[in-house]
DNA sequence: TTGTAAGCGTTATCAA
DNA sequence: TTGATAACGCTTACAA
């Protein structure tokens, strides 16, 4: 069942196999006339190029891939979506890789798409990946980052802006009538920094004294039950030291939804005990209850974004002579219910 | 940066280049001496053969293709994580795409991969797909239906028991003391139909009788307020109708988790007045308030089997002579605070 | 045990 | 406007 050739194309035409190359490619050195019978034929012989007889001789095969750690992490496969939208607009294929934030899997994945010759790379690399690897990878073929930008490479970089996104969700906490705000973090994240000091210019811009033991840091990665007792002891330990018109900002997902499950679960009235508000890009947060609000972080559009840089890269002959941008795109604030504004009487 | 070639390591050898390519696929009619001689120029210059000219002389690639309607969904990603994990022990290369449930897509997918000389398919078709297409596609490359197998394709099946799954969760919402038991099935769902009658048979089984008054379906794709509107209207006037130890079984986990948060919404307890079970592959669940039991789908365990039985059909030379399987995988009760027990004094 | 040469399907160069 | 030919990198008869 292998495909007609253009070989066989020729031949059925009675026409020289380069004629019918440079037809199908829309030449300006073939005739309209052999033009419409070789892509008549050719259709009605459902023809379709070999692929590697073409990479082979152009050495393009006109695939981007894009590398993130989870596939099933709800914000990066948000990701894919936007970059799926704009490869397809620009008519290239595209393929999705995960490196389970194993820098590992992720070299030998990108030596794998080198050897499969793909024109160009999207990478959210993995925590602890090397620079001097990316670096060098960045030399054989144009790549992107996306998400986790904190990598010394020379090229376009597309992140979030994390420190504006606690900084609005902090200030939504105090406009809801909060001094006292607690903050979860993931031990070992990327984004912790940045996240703190957006808290932290926020309570600054309204006069609100800064204190660190308000600063917790919690292994999000360990059983859901060991985390929720964790977080069972540390909350109810600061709530002893918050004297009143308590929030929460958790800086990481599964930290925030838990102790959502752990505030419930200690019989504490969310929102109006204790506001709660965390970064999140899951439609679950609607059916939280109460329903959770939150950060949202422009996944598709970070997608489409750096589609669009990459293929600007790749089309771009002298790629040492472009300089990179790095563009932080604002995050979105979804409120909800779990940060109602405390009644005026307080 | 190109990769160094094989004519090239012939000429630093000062061998032939068919000596070079034989010593590196380690033939017998090579000796130990050059075979030695040749990996290790070949290491050391770092030679990795060009994929193309491969596959334009063999005509494999060494690669197959995993095509599901979303990545996002987290059943459907772990099946691409079960995938990953038998494709990596057998060395085959794997490449991840998405349908959208949009057939249309799904075709030009099939025709892409085929040109791209994959190896082989493992494909969850969309709602509305054609199976005289995929007949069609079977004919050209061995292709093995995954959680989706109600098509007629002569090939390997892999799925999961959803009447099985629907009669245990009736089963337990039924030990656990429910007697009115209220399922939620997705609009046009494919499964719809097995659970609904693994629920009927697990009534039949503790001499229940059926009413079809109970059973409600319902339109999961329109916006999230809509849906939660329909719901509550449907569960406030169902539970008029059940008099007493109520269940609910919901068969879509958007439905499921939404109604969750309509009876907060309504003040109704759970799971005291009403036991709450559904269908669900995620770790939400767990947060949920009170946490949801589920049904879970061996998701991982059902993509490994694809790979395994795709493999086998790769290999097999005279695949007509193969006969089809279909092996269905039973599902996990996960059982949590949404269906305790009532006392037993009710 | 090694080498020669043909060919996989395509495009590019150059000549007709 | 068309065609012959070489070349991309690799494998594989077949010859040496």
């Amino acid at each position: 069942m292998a495909n007609i050739t253009l070989k066989q194309l020729a031949k059925m035409l009675g026409i020289s196999v380069s004629s019918v190359s440079k037809a199908l490619n829309d030449s300006h050195e073939i005739s309209e006339e052999t033009k419409i019978k070789v892509r008549k034929l050719a259709k009605q012989e459902g023809y379709r190029p070999n692929m590697f007889g073409k990479s082979l001789k152009t050495g393009r095969t006109n695939t981007v891939a894009v590398i993130i750690p989870y596939l099933a992490n709800p914000f990066q496969s948000q990701i894919l979506e936007g970059a799926h939208q704009a490869a397809y607009a620009n008519d290239y294929k595209l393929i999705f890789i995960q490196s389970r934030e194993d820098q590992e899997i992720e070299r030998d994945l990108l030596h794998s798409l080198i050897d499969q010759r793909i024109d160009g790379i999207i990478i959210s690399p993995s925590a602890n990946s090397d620079p001097t690897f990316l670096r060098a990878i960045n030399e054989e073929v144009p790549i992107v980052l996306i998400d986790r930008i904190d990598f010394d490479v020379e090229t376009h970089k597309i992140g979030v802006d994390n420190e504006r996104g606690a900084f609005d969700a902090t200030e939504h906490l105090i406009a809801s009538g909060r001094r006292d705000i607690l903050v979860l973090n993931g031990k070992g994240l990327g984004v912790t920094q940045k996240r703190t000091s957006g808290y932290q210019k926020a309570l600054l811009a309204n006069y609100i004294p800064f204190r660190s033991e308000y600063i917790v840091e919690i292994d999000y990665q360990q059983s859901k039950q060991e985390m929720a007792n964790e977080l069972r002891q540390i909350i109810n330990e600061k709530l002893q030291m918050m004297p009143d018109k308590i929030g929460l900002l958790g800086n990481t997902d599964v930290l925030t939804v838990t102790a959502l499950a752990v505030l419930a679960d200690l019989g504490i009235d969310v929102p109006n005990q204790v506001a709660v508000i965390g970064f999140s890009n899951t439609e679950a947060a609607e059916a939280m209850n109460p329903s959770l609000s939150t950060v949202v972080q422009p996944a598709i559009e970070m997608g489409r974004l750096g589609i669009e840089k990459l293929i600007e890269l790749i089309k771009c002959k002298n790629r040492n002579q472009l300089n990179p941008t790095i563009t932080t795109l604002a995050p979105i604030m979804a409120l909800r219910k779990s940060t109602k504004v405390l009644p005026a009487s307080s």
